[in-house]
DNA sequence: GAGTGGTCTAGACCACTGT
DNA sequence: CAGTGGTCTAGACCACTCC
């Protein structure tokens, strides 16, 4: 492996890793890295974008190239799933205290905030088949962005998927003005008679589009967890469809599966 | 957005979805694309970077860019945990018929092959928590590479950890030659009087290294699965340790969570 | 305005593949 | 061998950030 942009890579990945470069510093400019390892610019703008998509620096334009200060790791773990749904029965006032702002999107940390958009729209072949309605059916779509405002960029997306017939015996639940929502979806939909089963969830990896790079303030070449959530009532009817996009890098998903005793 | 390369990818994007440039065809040359777009080779070659990132195009070195054929998926179901529990106290020949392949990868496919590989190594730090025991504990190492052989690249990799204080009452389980065990390591830890209570597995995600891509056969820019599964026992010992690296965008993981009724 | 990274050019030469 | 993509060069100019 003669390539000189992995061996450039490889070099500062050493400095980084065993601490002779430190988190939060500034490596030096571009121009002067290439001088110093006989390269030329875009060679060496080559290496870095190795380290970028392995996350051993943040870029910023007009700044420079730092390493990485360690990421806060927030995990997401299915638990949640029965925590959630035992306290869609509490009172309000309980629901209330538990914290709001969790969500159902069931990331755990302290200082969450989070931001709702309704909206109605049509099932596509893809959904139509999820809630095995027709195409064109409608649909309640409800956006969220997530911050950890302590951080700094958005935390994820999330898009959440209701029947639109089945929701609307109450109001309420078409109105975003009252987000969030205290106890949660399972809170939601249990005003509407409706109790979860089971929870599926469908779990792929890929690199972010250029949109959700954006978005989620990622760096080039990271990874994004695409994880979609499906609640199954106690009839086997699908009742919700919620699409999470998570960074693959500040995020840990969690199942835990118990299996019957002999 | 006035970036050429954007400009360009987003232009063989809508050739390729809408079907006008179809599976397995060969796009020109980068440099008729590039003289064709009016763009310069490397700015191309940006641009196509991007579609293969994305998995629509397949590079081949010394022949050409190829729009990519519609890949099988694999899911991996966690109900096969339960399913595989099941299965280790069933009679071996019953267990010989519901197919070795599948082992304890989870993965659901015809024509499953893989690989073992076993090795004796000391415990790090991060093992070395996982099971509660002092770092440098002897741990019985089993390497897996899954092919798919119908399709081409090995399918994932797998690494296991066993204490080996633990498995060494039963010989056989460190003779790598006796796989595929039929039954799986759950039947495997049966021998050795162990119970699986339950099966945790964490999840993230991130790009490849530079050997993962290789030996997984992947397209530069494409992301893998790092799954971590800790299986504990009914004394709530962590009793095995597997990691898996699953190439993002031919699997996805399914989980489902059922919950307690109200 | 000075310095940074982001984009782009117009080549060169190497490595790989198929004939 | 011809044709392909892979790597690399030595610049240019633009966009962004901070002083």
């Amino acid at each position: 492996m003669a390539k000189t942009y992995e061996r450039i890579a490889d070099a500062l990945r050493q400095e980084i890793r065993t601490g002779r470069m430190k988190p939060g510093q500034r490596l030096p400019a571009e121009t002067a890295l290439a001088k110093e390892h006989h390269t030329s610019v875009p060679t060496m703008r080559d290496a870095l974008a190795e380290l970028l998509a392995e996350g051993l620096i943040d870029k910023r334009h007009g700044v420079g190239n730092f390493v990485r200060e360690r990421r806060q790791r927030v995990e997401r773990s299915n638990a949640r799933h029965q925590w959630e749904k035992d306290r869609a029965r509490l009172r309000e006032t309980e629901r209330l205290q538990t914290g709001t702002t969790e969500h159902d999107t069931g990331l755990t940390a302290p200082g969450l905030e989070f931001r709702a958009h309704y909206r109605e729209v049509r099932a596509d072949e893809d959904l139509a088949a999820v809630f095995s309605v027709p195409v064109g059916t409608r649909l309640l779509r409800r956006s969220y962005r997530t911050f950890l405002r302590d951080g700094d960029a958005p935390f994820h997306l999330a898009t959440s998927y209701l029947v639109h017939a089945v929701v609307a015996s109450n109001p309420d639940l078409l109105d975003e003005t009252k987000e969030p929502w205290p106890g949660g979806t399972q809170n939601q939909l249990l005003t509407l008679g409706i109790e979860v089963d089971r929870v599926v969830e469908r779990v792929t990896a890929r690199p972010p589009t250029w949109e959700e790079a954006e978005e989620l303030g990622l760096q080039k070449g990271v990874s994004v967890i695409r994880l979609r959530k499906i609640s199954i009532d106690t009839r086997g009817r699908t009742v919700e469809v919620s699409d999470l996009l998570i960074p693959g890098d500040r995020t840990e998903l969690v199942f835990t599966t118990p299996l019957a005793r002999w």
